[in-house]
DNA sequence: GTCGCCTGTTACCGACTGTTACGCATTGTT
DNA sequence: AACAATGCGTAACAGTCGGTAACAGGCGAC
């Protein structure tokens, strides 16, 4: 099946795992950053399943039993669900501390798709296990709500995004939230290295490819970030910010400023 | 055309993701409908705040304090977010039995205003009394999980309607779920009594008040639905769904039906 | 090497949606 | 009763985004 290469990224690129050097040596997220990570600090006094990933391995999918949800230690994830015609729309895209399943509780099945971009580690933490801590461990639930309620959140952002900005916005968007992320997980923060194609990408923004690739472009162009293929660098933190505020002046700006 | 073929492996199985999950079926668990029943009932052993709201009144305000969350028990609650230039976006409509409130755990605040639309009776439920309960007994930490989750699932629902449905589509799916909803609490399924303006319907699904007015019109002539101003009868279910799942085929269908 | 596949870029055109403007009905106020 | 304010419907116009297509470049298969 075409799968893997389809979802492969282009060869040759040099791939910065979450387990190089710059990445281990980051200091912790703070909390807001990697809920995840406290999380798996305070279940420490039972074992926790590791479980690796390869690049296409799939962490679960849609329909799935739930028994436990996921947080991410390293590598990179692309949730997805597939509609019934068989379009794919990319739900999130996932670091470090990302905690993953959390949808699933409601319903017992988990609600969308789950596909290593890369090499993965993941810890699985049983949902029975996290009860039963539970009752003994106040710190631990107030910390999985937070967890909740933080993907509530940051669902709610982006939905708002989606809804009031137009195509322009919501890539800038995209890449100061990405920028920011990465920033707070110790990458590189200016320099981003996108694990997704243009078309997984506009279909967590509600654009067609072509309409992503046209913004980088013209961003480029505007000087406000430098793109070679996947690897973009945010030149003009400010200005995307502008384009996300002001997306009709800021396009003006930057031609005048080009003239 | 290739790529369509070689990114969906799984063309034509039939997963019901959080995609189609929420517009297909329309039966859903009674636990899911209304999750703050099962709350309300699981805490009874200790006194409820209740807190009365007259139209116009406000719940929370985005900013303030958290201290509890809320079990809307009666009445109509409207919440939103105001951007930096004052503009209102609708954030969500809510119902007997809707939590609301979840999403300021994370960071200690509101994120929303919540404004009554009519009399309300609401049950304040004190975040730190939950707690305290939930370490001896499991079954509650479970059901606002599961609160946390269905909250998650909708608003990614939502989110993939606002990013890949034209607007048609948004405003049909708009009015099946809110059709939804009502039946599952009892309320007339098909003859829907919305409390929402134009404006605000249209700020939550990321349209112009104008061309909410527009698919209603159109909608109307095509004998999918009876609008009169905010009453609105659901007169073609399936009519509706079609409009969801393929929006341009609807379309023209409707208008040789007409012909 | 050539060929095929995939990703990405760009151009052109058409459809859809936002913008603006006007008219109407209802409601509440003076 | 006259008036303003609000919500709603409709139409003409303009801008944005998607559809289609063609092309370039990298990589793997043969």
């Amino acid at each position: 099946m075409h799968m893997e290469s389809a979802i492969s990224p282009r060869r040759g690129i040099a791939f910065n795992s979450c387990w190089s050097g710059k990445a281990r040596n980051a200091t912790q997220a703070p909390t807001d950053a990697a809920p995840g990570s406290n999380i798996a600090r305070l279940i420490t006094d039972f074992p926790i399943t590791h479980r690796r990933l390869k690049m296409g391995d799939f962490l679960f999918r849609a329909g799935g039993e739930f028994s436990s949800f996921y947080v991410l230690n390293a590598g990179f994830i692309r949730t997805f669900s597939v509609s019934e015609d068989g379009q794919e729309r990319t739900v999130g895209f996932h670091l470090r501390g990302d905690i993953l399943g959390l949808e699933a509780i409601a319903t017992g099945t988990y609600g969308c798709d789950a596909v290593a971009l890369d090499v993965c580690d993941v810890l699985a933490i049983p949902y029975d296990t996290v009860i039963e801590h539970g009752s003994r461990n106040p710190d631990l639930v107030r910390e999985i709500h937070r967890a909740f309620s933080a993907e509530i959140r940051s669902d709610r952002d982006l939905m708002l995004n989606l809804s009031n900005l137009p195509a322009d916005g919501r890539v800038a968007a995209f890449l100061l939230e990405l920028s920011q992320r990465f920033g707070s997980r110790g990458f590189s923060a200016p320099e981003l290295q996108l694990r997704l194609t243009r078309q997984e990408i506009g279909s967590m923004l509600g654009l067609k490819l072509e309409t992503v690739s046209r913004a980088f472009s013209r961003f480029a162009k505007l000087g406000l970030i430098s793109v070679d293929l996947r690897q973009i660098v945010l030149r003009d933190i400010d200005g995307l910010r502008e384009m996300v505020d002001h997306p009709a002046d800021a396009e003006l700006r930057g031609a005048l400023r080009a003239a």
